[in-house]
DNA sequence: GGATGTGAATGCATTCACAGCA
DNA sequence: TGCTGTGAATGCATTCACATCC
């Protein structure tokens, strides 16, 4: 699994084509090619068996990719393979989504605490998951062993809730906050701002579409 | 404004240089050389006057360019100077926090009028919006005149719900479903899949990473 | 025949470096 | 001097095209 050379933007497409796989794999498809694997998500045969081979080879010649062969060995280079324990730090209204969002589970990830600065919110019970304070977050993280964590707090509390997480030891934050995070090279931080991509639809709908396919978040 | 020529990176960053401006102009600041609008997200300076000259010279040689100013340009390419309408499918738990998220509100979208398929569901109040059968979509959408949706409804019935805004003359869709929707050339869907952002930043933390700054969603 | 994997060729995005303006 | 805007140069990602294998 070398790495440096490989484009960003194929890591990205690898969560697609695994997505993509899961629903042939739904659909009783046992073996596919990079022609229909490519066409399902608009991209080229020839983009689909290069990406695949930055990773290793895992196509057969003259048969195409086995699926499940195939999603076995993405959720693997994904690191999806084995479950996660993730933190949440922010109990509002999209916490508590994501608390109950099922798309994590299924990929392996499992939210094991939540923490919330609100004391009214503290205490509360969401889902099967008492809200904690924020002050407890470092005991928890040590206990658990945790690497990962969900940051959905208002924007104006995100960098200090993003120092917290720091300094206990988290080295991946998935942003919901629309603001750039200052951490150090060791973290990844992976944002997702909402109002954001509603803009850039509003953009790519105003004359400025051009892309051949439908999706996005490339 | 000219088009085709315009990468789409591009169009992305021009999102996260109009979200940083914002934060500089809240801390007072007048003017800002490409090189400090760069600097706070990663970026080169050349980077950054070259996506900004793809729509026109907003800058001032030997100056910056005006906060304020390139505010209201970047506001105005992007299409969120004036308010729209919005419409929501999905009165889930997703959907629910979509509502009641300030941030789009800021942006100058307005979510006018919420649907869900469960008749349990239906005629509930959420915030100030009551919401309505999905059978209504068509009237809704003709009477007040909407063109954008997010759809944040259970992956079986993703489909079928675009094609039905299809239908009614939706031309921008903000897809929260974990599937690749299948529209016409006309339409833009912009996808959000929660889990596969998850599933990159775990990418990305195993080793994977090589990214020189901290923001990602490119 | 039908498919992969991959060097070589192309095309696109970023960076360089500088002319020109305040 | 300080900074933009932009052609030219570079570097990176995608596509082509073919040797190879089932």
């Amino acid at each position: 699994m070398r790495n440096e050379e490989i484009p960003n933007p194929a890591v990205y497409r690898l969560s697609f084509y695994l997505r993509q796989l899961e629903s042939f794999h739904r659909g009783d498809r046992h073996t596919i090619s990079s022609k229909q694997l490519g066409e399902a998500l608009g991209y080229s045969d020839a983009q689909v068996r290069k990406d695949l081979a930055y990773f290793g080879q895992f196509g057969h010649p003259g048969i195409g990719y086995r699926v499940d062969e195939l999603i076995h060995q993405l959720k693997k280079i994904l690191g999806t393979d084995k479950i996660s324990h993730v933190l949440l730090v922010g109990a509002g209204n999209l916490g508590r989504a994501l608390l109950a969002y099922k798309g994590f589970v299924h990929k392996g990830f499992k939210i094991v605490a939540i923490f919330d600065a609100d004391a009214t919110k503290v205490g509360r019970k969401i889902g099967d998951l008492l809200v904690r304070s924020d002050q407890d977050i470092a005991s928890v993280v040590a206990e658990l062993q945790i690497r990962v964590a969900m940051l959905a707090v208002p924007v104006q509390a995100a960098q200090a809730v993003a120092d917290q997480l720091l300094a206990v030891g988290i080295k991946g934050i998935l942003n919901f906050a629309p603001i750039a995070l200052n951490v150090p090279g060791d973290v990844v931080v992976q944002s997702v701002d909402l109002a954001l991509q509603l803009e850039q639809l509003s953009f790519r709908m105003t004359l400025g579409d051009s892309s051949p396919g439908d999706e996005s978040s490339l």
